[in-house]
DNA sequence: TGACCGGAAATGGTCTGAGGACTTACGCTT
DNA sequence: AAGCGTAAGTCCTCAGACCATTTCCGGTCA
């Protein structure tokens, strides 16, 4: 086995044995190279590998240590790669954001937290009184976090962060010729999944979120060129 | 900034700028190192860090290429991580699961594959005739990997191969006391996600798999101590 | 006694240089 | 034209040295 990838498999082991839990310290470099047979460079290439993965993190001087743990700071990780995912993936990575959120939404909305719909309304009132492309996004986003937060799982919460994320940078709301259009139809959006929250009907609000959700998804798909024809 | 970091950043830059477009080869070693103002183990490090997340890849005496950059491939690499992470957050990712699975299956039950039907049902002919844990698994992993895939979006499908990968790692269908039950009842579940799919039902088909992976997540609950009280 | 401070030790971060291992392409031979 | 061997290109691994940051401990001063 190559070098760097007996470091990783040995550094992976040493987690998922249990011999190291969440936030435990590893040992020094130079004794982590002799306990893995491997020279420095490749031992610190493996614990790179790690710490992009959100398994592990480095501290200068401190020490090398194990993360968390926790399924939400290890997905938010994957924000790095998904940023790079051309549109043409982005929109198979919507369809799982509609599914994910329009089931959070209506998680909220059965949850009934009494400070959540105040909160919403506030920041719509904000996001209908702007036409700020950067600011719309920042509002748009916090909107629907407080709702998947509201939802109760951080992991589902984690995932439509990211996703949000790289759709967010197709900028839908460059002001353009459709942007009035586009903009009304989204504040409607918002405003029914809101309804929904304050009546309390988990239904309707998977229902208004699910909409809203796949409304992002024809925009976005208008964006993208045809594909282009194998020419010999 | 450090080293690295400069070195992730300009990498990911000549990615997002669409300089390098999936599979595109990047310039040697020793030139990206002249070109991003580092030495080569900290090059080598950030490239590292991109090829754990599945935005890169090095191949031995060839050269460094961007990735397809599709969303399957970028999340399957996510179970590097995912196996490593303690009980507690598999459930939340469990609830993750179920919502997309019981999508897909929905998904593949309108679709009407006309070969979908018979490729499960001998699936299951075998899974019900075995009591060897590692082939449960295996012929399980087949049964939901194929209805994923029917049901048309490959992120979907390897979300959830990641999640099932990571919850299959407890063994829930060790011999023992409940052996029978649980199998009894599993069997159960699979049957009715398969008779959904032959009726052509999509709601009925959404309902018998989340109500399938439900049942999971509580055999997995009683499998998690209480939490420990904090001792003063 | 307590807080503050300085230095030493521990630890990860970076750079350089060398040689090895694998892939690819080219030119030669048959 | 096909096969083969060599050479060039490229990534992989190792070793050693030095730098930067954190942490801890002992001394100093109020």
């Amino acid at each position: 086995m190559a070098a760097t990838d007996k470091a990783l498999a040995g550094l992976r082991q040493m987690i998922a044995s249990g011999q190291l839990g969440p936030r435990a310290k590893f040992p020094p470099e130079p004794e982590l190279c002799d306990y893995l047979g491997v020279s420095r460079s490749s031992l610190r290439e493996a614990v790179r590998s790690l710490a992009a993965l959100g398994v592990i993190e480095s501290r200068h001087g401190s020490g090398t240590y194990v993360s968390a743990l926790d399924p939400a700071s290890i997905i938010s990780r994957f924000s790095l790669s998904v940023e790079l995912i051309p549109l043409e993936g982005v929109l198979e990575l919507l369809e799982v954001r509609r599914v994910l959120e329009s089931h959070a939404t209506a998680a909220a909305a059965a949850r009934q937290d009494p400070d959540l719909a105040a909160k919403l309304s506030e920041i719509l009132d904000r996001l209908e009184s702007t036409t700020d492309a950067t600011e719309i996004q920042f509002l748009d986003a916090a909107f629907h976090g407080a709702i998947c937060s509201a939802g109760g799982n951080p992991t589902v919460t984690a995932l439509t962060d990211v996703i949000r994320g790289r759709g967010g940078h197709y900028r839908i709301f460059e002001p353009g010729a459709d942007f009035n259009a586009i903009k009304l139809t989204s504040d409607r959006g918002h405003r029914a999944i809101l309804s929904a929250i304050e009546t309390r009907d988990p239904a309707a609000a998977a229902t208004a979120a699910s909409a809203h959700i796949a409304q992002t998804e024809l925009w976005l798909r208008a964006l993208r060129p045809e594909p282009q024809p194998d020419l010999p």
